[in-house]
DNA sequence: TTGTACGCGTTATCAA
DNA sequence: TTGATAACGCGTACAA
C-alpha cells in the first residue's frame, strides 16, 4: 500500500518526478528515473487506479447493463464490449436489468452505474422509457443495443427485426401452412412488437388474412410456452406451424414442440439449436457485432464529441434452415 | 455537473452542510436542509461517486472474474454475485479470463481490476498460479469458486467434482457397460482432474482396469470433440460409453452423440439438456449458489476481518437421469 | 446546528 | 531535468 509520496522520499525525489517515471515521461534522467524504479520496486508500489481516476475526473470503465446475463444472447453482447473494452485500456461494469416486470428497476440500476463518471455506457433496456437519461446523455456517451430508446436521442445499433421476421414466416408460408401462430413474451417490447408486424406483413404478402386468436403471449416460461401452444393447436384456431419471435419462448417451447411436433421457425439463434431434434430453423442475430460496434461507437464519441455520425444502424439478420420448418 | 461547493454557494450554506443533507444527518434545521435541497434541485446536482469513493479509499465494487461470460455455469455466477452484491449496495466489475489458452492473461486481467481498490473479488480461475497474488490477498479478500487456487491461501467455494465423476460413471457401469471413456477437455485445469480421480475410483470399484486409451482429450470444440469420440470408437478401444467431464465437451459432442448414439453421463448440467434427444443424463453443479456464498463471504470478510471462518466450502452435485446413460 | 481546516493520491501548471 | 503548489470532490475531526 505503499504511496507515490513514500516512493518520492525513499528515492529522494518529488512525488511528480514519480509520476513522471510511472507515465513515461521522457524528461526525466536515466539515473533518476533507475532510482526511482527501484523504490518502486522495494516498496511493492502499485499506483492507486482510483486516485487517477478521480483526479481526471473519468473513470476508465464502460458499463454494460442487459436484462439477462445468462441469456447467451445478451451475454455475448457484454463479452464483445468487454473485448472492445479492453483493446481500449477499459474496464467493463456490469448490471442486469431484468426482464422488465420491475421497469424501476432499470433507472435504479443505470443511475447507480451513472453516477460513476463512466466513460460510456451500453444499454439493451428492458423498458421503453427513457426521456430522464436525457441529462446523462448530454455528458456522457450512451449507446443502446437491441432495442432502441424510448425518447431520447442516442446511438443505436439494432437488427432487423421486422424483416427477419417476415423471412421466417414467409417461409413458413413457403412450405404451405396457412394458420400459422406467433409465440411470443410480450408486446410491451419494441423489438417483439416489430416482430409482429413483420409476421403480419409476410401473411399480407401471401393474402392470409391476420387472426389474432393466432397470436400467444407469455411464452418465456416452459409452462407458460406449453399454454400457448396448446391454446394454438386447438380445434379452433387450428395452427399447424408456429413463428417463435424470440429466443427465450422457443427455448421455453423445446419441451412441448419435442413430445407434440409442429412446425417451427424462430427469431434468435441459441446454442445447440442445431443439435436438438428437430433441429430449429432460425433467423440469427448476430450480439457480437452489436456490441463491439456500441462499444467503438462510444470510444468514437468520446475521442471526437461532435463528429456526425449516424444514430441508428441496423444491422442484416440470416434465416438458418434447419429442419424444424419442415415437420 | 455541479459540484457540492457550488450546491453550498447556491444555497448559502458551507459545502459541509450540504454533505450533511446528503448524508441524512439529523443535525441539519429542517429550513437549512430545504434551501440546501432546493439548491440541490436546482443545479440539478448529482453526486460524484468516484470522489466518494476515492475519499473512502474503498471502491463500492465487487470483482468478478470468470473464463468465459457465455458459458452459462459462469453466467450464472456471475450473476448470484451481482444479485448478492446489489444486496450490499455494491456494483460489478467483469472481466472475462478466457480458457486457459493464454496463461499470462488472468493475471494480467486480474492485477488491473485490483488496482481499482475493490471491496472484494470473485474468480474462477483458468490457471494454477496463484502465489502472486499473495500481497493482494493481503489487502482486500478474494474468493474462488469452481477451482481451489493454487498456492494460495484463500476462500474457495468448490462442487464435489471427485464424488460427481464417481457417481455418473458408477451409473453407466449399472447399466452394463465396461468400456467406458473419459470425454475432457485438458487435465491442467484441477477440476477436471479431480474428475478423472472420480471416474478412475469408480471404474476400481467395479474391478474394470484403467486404460489410458479411453481418456481422450481435446473435446471443448466441436471437430475436437468429434474426433475424440472416433477414436473411441474404433474396434480397438471398443468403447460402448462415454462419461463427459465437463458440460462445454458435452455441448460440443451432442452433434457427433445424435448421429451416433452412444450411453453418455456427463458433469455439469445447461440449458436444454433435458429437451435433446437424447436427454442427456447429467450431474448438476449448483453455479448460483457457489456465487452467491463467494459473494456473501467478501462481505463477511470486510465486515470482520479476523473472523475464523471455513477455508473451503464443497457443495454437493446431483445425478439428474434422463435417457442418454441407456441409449 | 453550522463551519473551518485538512487530507485522500495523483497530476497540471508554472517556476527554478 | 526537477520541484513546489494547487486542485480534483468529498468527508472527518474538531471548533464555534
Amino acid at each position: 500500500m505503499a504511496t507515490m509520496r513514500e516512493v518520492a522520499a525513499a528515492a529522494g525525489v518529488s512525488p511528480k518526478t514519480v509520476s513522471r517515471v510511472l507515465n513515461d515521461d521522457p524528461h526525466v534522467s536515466p539515473e533518476t528515473r533507475a532510482r526511482v524504479e527501484g523504490s518502486m520496486r522495494e516498496l511493492a508500489y502499485v499506483p492507486n487506479a482510483m486516485a487517477t481516476t478521480f483526479r481526471s475526473g473519468r473513470s476508465p470503465v464502460i458499463g454494460v447493463a442487459v436484462p439477462d446475463l445468462v441469456d447467451p444472447f445478451f451475454a455475448a453482447i457484454v463479452t464483445a464490449v468487454e473485448e472492445e473494452a479492453l483493446a481500449n485500456d477499459l474496464s467493463t461494469l456490469v448490471t442486469s436489468l431484468g426482464h422488465g416486470q420491475d421497469p424501476s428497476r432499470e433507472r435504479v440500476a443505470l443511475e447507480s452505474v451513472l453516477r460513476r463518471q463512466l466513460s460510456g455506457l451500453v444499454v439493451a433496456p428492458s423498458t421503453n422509457d427513457h426521456a430522464w437519461l436525457e441529462p446523462w446523455a448530454a455528458r456522457i456517451p450512451i449507446a443502446f443495443v437491441d432495442r432502441a430508446p424510448g425518447d431520447l436521442e442516442a446511438d443505436a445499433f439494432l437488427q432487423d427485426d421486422r424483416g427477419g421476421a417476415r423471412d421466417a414466416t414467409s417461409h413458413l408460408i413457403g412450405h404451405g401452412h396457412r394458420r400459422i401462430g406467433f409465440l411470443g413474451d410480450s408486446l410491451s417490447a419494441p423489438t417483439i412488437a416489430e416482430r409482429l408486424e413483420g409476421y403480419r406483413e409476410a401473411l399480407a404478402a401471401a393474402g392470409i388474412p391476420f387472426d389474432d386468436d393466432l397470436v400467444a403471449l407469455g411464452a418465456a416460461t416452459r409452462p407458460g410456452a406449453a399454454d400457448a401452444l396448446a391454446r394454438l393447436r386447438e380445434p379452433n384456431p387450428g395452427v399447424t406451424a408456429v413463428f417463435s419471435s424470440d429466443a427465450r419462448c422457443t427455448m421455453a417451447a423445446m419441451p412441448t414442440v419435442t413430445a407434440h411436433p409442429i412446425a417451427l421457425t424462430a427469431f434468435g439463434d441459441f446454442p445447440l439449436a442445431d443439435s436438438l431434434t428437430p433441429a430449429i430453423t432460425v433467423v440469427a442475430q448476430d450480439p457480437a457485432t452489436l456490441g463491439r460496434l456500441a462499444a467503438a461507437r462510444l470510444v468514437e464519441r468520446a475521442a471526437h464529441p461532435d463528429r456526425a455520425l449516424p444514430r441508428r444502424t441496423v444491422l442484416p439478420v440470416t434465416l438458418i434452415e434447419r429442419t424444424s420448418c419442415r415437420v
